[in-house]
DNA sequence: CTGTTAGCGCATTCAA
DNA sequence: TTGAATGCGCTAACAG
């Protein structure tokens, strides 16, 4: 004799609304009314109803639930690459937005892979989530679009750019690396490079325009390198050619911490003290950088406080669909000087 | 005159099977069919209901098709800690074993609180998912035993131990720890110290046997300093404090690759070099260690091998839920030696 | 306050 | 091969 048999339902599956009702002797709208609007029902059918509940193990069927309501709390965050704690910083700021405004966040993680970025929007939406955030690949937002134009609330967080179809959150890479720029300049560099990314990224080009202003500004001159990656390797390749050039440079503004990392040690490999004879700066504060031997110096602090700005665009679009307008907030990136740039 | 009004159906909201069988001047059974078993339906029909689809961007409702089918094809995975490196190889390794397997991987991070974690594994229960991957905290599972209860499958990721109640894939610690401080005797290292972690954490206790079992047999000294936390600080600050002491030690076995890090630059604010005067070696292989300026050896290779695991195993107890014994599948860890352990 | 009921969008019989 | 009908578990509106 089986449990299931012994409180008289079926045996497989979890139990329903129905059960619970059945157990609790009173009808299901009264268990849903429990559940959504305990104020309604009185202490003392509640009290039953929590008991068959607890007795039978009852949970929600969210697909149910949702198909009924016509609404979910669910947000999908789908990003780039979990393993750039950039974008944890992000998924991190979204989380905590999500856990106050009632939301539940779900991560999705597409890998550099375009393919599978358009799969996981498209689980989404399938799921008629109550919105998407996409903190996207440097690529076409064909699946994004779609999304927008199924209904969908979508936000992008770190996109290259504005985009007049949609809210998006981005963070002033040129300031970025103007202010990184600078802060080099300050600590008493004079002659500078620029280890670039790949131009192809829009960042990168942001990065760099950020650089040339600044050094620009204060006449200073700055080498551009183009590395192949924004990885260590890279970094420490270019570096390794830069620092064996007969031009001296005393600083290297880079575009990411990795880059940077591979950047000082070179440096070290040759010999060349950071930041005695050569100051050092990476960009997006990973998780890494501050405790490295020789704490890397970089920008950041945009991204938690994009994930934020992003469920906030996001909660604005569910609210009120219809008057909403999409907007574009530019977050300042801020220098976090640490002592691969400690000159003085 | 609306797009929906022209199209002659209710303007809000997605459009719906109904509607692409209308459009499409057929029956929604039919459009169901091209949709799961498109080879039940004519050449013809089908090319119709498609174009319907794609005229109307119709989207499949996954809430309405779990609830009429009874089953989904998503997998939770609830993590501790996104921020750890070591946690994101195995999303990786879970997410590709996944994909292969036709289930769409979505993520949670619990941020190491016992409250999220339950409430993430109670949203997946609620969604009726597959099955359920929890990478747990240190802490008592009350929460996946209910979910366990409710008949869904779970198995745990990186569990602190064998559990006879649902299956599990761990990572022998002390093997590891074994492994690293077998390394470091080889390497010509007369006099070690195990930094250790809070030995609360079952890990930490397992990793401290596993090298004390090396030491011993070995009959190397080992010294055993329990450090405040993982993080680099509290090695920074219990290797300043082992390494002023009068008792000289040549090695030192880290619990966590941030504590290696710490513990280099402790020795580096020392003046004692690394690895020449003092090796070291971390744990988990976190992405930053293979960068750092002194290449941090650690012990590793496990995550990303634990997530395709779990899902495997997962895929047993989904195919065959009644056949299904629990088990624990228990993987090796390996050393990865790099230059901070290479003292010949 | 509680019970009844009509869908939500889809998969899946069963007939035709 | 296609169409019509039933129900998945739940919410929300309404009647009592």
């Amino acid at each position: 004799m089986t449990k299931a048999f012994e409180e008289g339902r079926k045996a497989d599956g979890p139990a329903s609304m129905q059960d619970v009702a059945d157990r609790a002797g009173v009808a299901i709208g009264t268990v849903s009314n429990v559940l959504n609007r305990p104020d309604l029902v009185s202490e003392r059918t509640r009290h039953k109803v929590e008991t068959a509940i607890a007795a039978l193990g009852f949970v929600r069927n969210s697909s149910a639930r949702n198909l009924a309501a016509g609404s979910s709390d669910m947000v999908g965050l789908v990003v780039v690459d979990i393993g750039n704690s950039f974008f944890v910083d992000i998924a991190r700021g979204a989380e905590s937005a999500s856990e106050q405004a009632g939301l539940k966040l779900l991560l999705a993680n597409s890998d550099v892979d375009l393919r599978r970025q358009a799969g996981y929007l498209a689980l989404f939406d399938e799921a008629r989530a109550a919105g998407l955030l996409l903190a996207p690949l440097d690529a076409p937002l064909e699946a994004a679009y779609d999304v927008q134009d199924h209904g969908r609330p979508i936000v992008l967080v770190n996109a290259p750019g504005p985009d007049k179809r949609m809210c998006s959150v981005t963070v002033d890479d040129e300031l970025g690396a103007q202010i990184a720029t600078e802060h080099l300049i300050e600590q008493g560099c004079h002659s500078l490079a620029f280890l670039a990314g790949p131009l192809e990224f829009r960042a990168v080009r942001h990065r760099l325009a950020g650089a040339q202003k600044a050094a620009n500004q204060a006449s200073v001159p700055l080498t551009v390198v183009e590395a192949d990656s924004l990885k260590a390797p890279s970094g420490r390749a270019a570096a390794h050619e830069l620092l064996t050039a007969p031009a001296v440079v005393d600083g290297i503004v880079c575009c990411s911490d990795p880059q940077a990392a591979g950047v000082i040690r070179a440096a070290v490999d040759l010999d060349i003290s950071v930041p005695g004879e050569l100051a050092v700066i990476g960009y997006d504060d990973n998780h890494f950088a501050a405790d490295s031997v020789i704490p890397v110096s970089t920008i950041g602090g945009a991204g938690s406080r994009m994930g934020e700005l992003a469920v906030q665009l996001l909660l604005e679009e569910i609210t009120d669909p219809v008057g909403h307008q999409h907007r574009t907030v530019i977050v300042e990136p801020r220098l976090i000087a640490r002592r691969s740039t400690r000159r003085r």
